[in-house]
DNA sequence: GGTTCTTTCCAAACCGGTTTCGATGGGGGG
DNA sequence: CCCCCCATCGAAACCGGTTTGGAAAGAACC
């Protein structure tokens, strides 16, 4: 496409002409855009003042009048001026926006939910902080090339980590190009200097695992995310230890991982029914417990009675797990997500702001509740359950 | 905050000096960041060339030879030199940047996970035609604020309308103001002159209720998202006039409207179970629907059987409808958000290229499958349900 | 051989802010 | 009355690219 002498973001073509000519001609094809955008030169002498000493109003700095502070800022809102970004941005060096790379789950098109609720609330924060949130959804290879793009385009001042997980290529990367970042997780194999927000994913499954232990359950299947993700392999091994603390051997065949959804869940579910006849499930997310509550039930038993399930719980907005008045739907692990999404946009701003201060790590425990979903089970003697009422 | 002499993003405090002396400064401090960001000027230095045929020979120019322009490529990727994006957006006028406003549900905290999907369908495109994403959740008085931040701060090229609902003032807000943008749905009350995709929401809605109406079902309850929202009204005429066509007068003590979320298909269904009786639950979306099951079997009754649901599917990812094997969970009327996402950000891409063209208006037709959730009333005369086998 | 047309490149003017250094004016102290 | 200081504001140099008009070198043409 041959661009020279090209054409306005208007689509008018631009005759060539002098310097001064093609200012004003730009000018011209803005408001022939309709966009009655005011510039700081316009404005500030709309308002009779210097560009510095606006700047300067607006930006709250001391050096000027409360009188011409007021002054600016009524007109700025009455103008409806306000700094281009971009140009603020380039002339400070501060992009005032964060980078989130959002993975899919390998092998499939799935954005987890999860996501979803936690950029919800990093989002809160940075609506707060007057950041821009910039989002990418990318899959595989372009991961890395998209975190590249965003340090050397500069187009962001920091990045949220999401879903650090086996030889994480990223914090290396990040850390070599200056750019602060926060993980949310931790990522395996590497030390841990760098700020993070996690929940303590081990203990919470050996919880949840102890709790069905101590109810009498012998076969305890894990429904489990892809266990490259140092999450999932965290819940894994708090599953195994709590079975060891009984005295279990955890069995391979009694664990199954994937894309956390609910289609997943309930293919495990109704295949470990099937081949292992587990009495109790762990599962690392609530919507996968849907889908081992439906196999359950497609199983022909009940859920709570026939077979136990305990799950984790982000708190998604759009999936609850009841509780509002009557008990819990299901007996849960339960860890606000929207929560660590916005405690990771205060740690990121302020590691921004503060570079090289010590990073912020933290490891939130996640409560287990007591829902209608886990019981004792059924038969001790190993009765095909079912039939008793 | 004092920032006069300030600190530079990496906190070390500035010396003043001449000017020559504080960019050099600057540049000093940039390394000590760890930051090996090179700008144009020294990596045109470095390549021996001017800035000028170094931009050109990226941007894709014919004015420099091709041997120039593969010598500058390379050199670039050898020294991962990438144009600043805020310098080359100041001086372009594009920011190369897309816009999403998502709404939260009217009083709830809760953001509709179909926005995800639909946002990752538009992230695809984005991707591939080297668009930022800028995402910003905001609630009630602060979406206008958002966008008129969006406008004037000049950040985006354009943006998604999201969720157009009763006297939506967006549509007027971006016209004034000249930011392009499509409509996902429709805009009620507003003349058509605006580029949209949607799905033929009332024709999707009328089809499920005439399969149901068909199946003999009389009874026929509605379950759907707030209706100050364009799509879900068109839902809920599509439903009344399926049921007038029947002969049926559509009963507003039948329908419940409310945030699309598990809780209140379960909700609203157990109400509506308990107090109405319904034979059948026409849904909006397959999480509500969920919910409606959920509430079905918790009152001992058999989905399918005693109660037929029909339910709107997004074909989100983590929640399918089953079909891949056997026949699908729901009877559903089916449309991909994802690839309305798609859809909507190629539009809004091609209208940012020309914006005066003929806006694109389309409107999807929902494909009605048949799934295992609906079937003929469990009996003609009324009796109660649930006894018979 | 001189002239004109291309090709290939460059200097400089922008884009729209922020920030430095300097200037100006009024008030207080000696 | 003079000097100094503080509060307030402005001119100009940046930030890092893109794009224009023009210039230099080489090719084609008469």
């Amino acid at each position: 496409m041959l661009r020279r002498g090209g054409e306005t973001p208007c689509g008018i073509g631009l005759r060539r002409g002098t310097h001064v000519a093609i200012g004003a001609n730009r000018k011209r094809f803005r408001t022939a855009c309709g966009e009655p955008k005011v510039n700081l030169r316009e404005f500030s002498r709309a308002v009779g003042l210097s560009p510095t000493t606006v700047s300067r109003a607006l930006g709250g700095y001391p050096e000027v009048s409360e009188a011409t502070r007021a002054l600016v800022r009524d007109a700025a809102r009455e103008m409806g001026y306000r700094p281009d970004r971009r140009a603020a941005s380039l002339a400070t060096g501060r992009a005032m926006a964060i980078g989130h790379v959002l993975p899919r789950a390998r092998g499939y098109e799935m954005v987890n939910p999860v996501f979803a609720d936690f950029v919800a609330g990093a989002g809160e924060i940075y609506a707060e902080r007057g950041y821009d949130m910039i989002v990418s959804f990318v899959g595989g290879d372009d991961e890395l090339r998209a975190y590249r793009q965003m340090v050397s385009a500069r187009s962001v001042d920091g990045v949220i980590v999401h879903g650090p997980r086996d030889d994480d290529p990223r914090p290396a990367l990040l850390r070599a190009a200056g750019l602060p970042f926060v993980v949310h997780g931790r990522v395996p194999g590497v030390p841990e200097d760098y700020p993070y927000v996690d929940v303590a994913n081990t203990r919470a499954f050996a919880h949840a695992t102890a709790h069905l232990t101590g109810l009498g359950h012998r076969r305890i299947a894990l429904v489990n995310g892809h266990e490259h993700l140092d999450f999932a392999r965290r819940r894994r091994e708090g599953w195994a230890r709590a079975l060891r603390n009984a005295g279990l051997e955890p069995d391979p065949a009694l664990a199954r991982a994937g894309a956390m959804s609910e289609q997943n869940g309930h293919a495990f579910a109704a295949e470990l029914l099937a081949r292992e006849r587990p009495t109790a499930f762990v599962v690392s997310s609530l919507i996968m417990a849907v889908g081992v509550r439906r196999a359950v039930q497609a199983a022909g038993l009940t859920v709570g009675r026939d077979v136990s399930i305990v799950t984790h719980d982000d708190e998604l907005g759009f999936l609850g797990n009841g509780g509002g008045d009557g008990a819990p739907l299901f007996t849960a692990t339960r860890s606000s997500v929207r929560a660590a999404g916005r405690r990771c946009a205060e740690v990121l701003i302020a590691r921004i702001g503060a570079p090289d201060a010590l990073p912020v790590q933290e490891v939130w425990d996640a409560e287990l509740v007591g829902g209608a979903s886990s019981g004792p089970p059924p038969s001790p003697t190993g009765a095909p359950p079912g039939d008793m009422r």
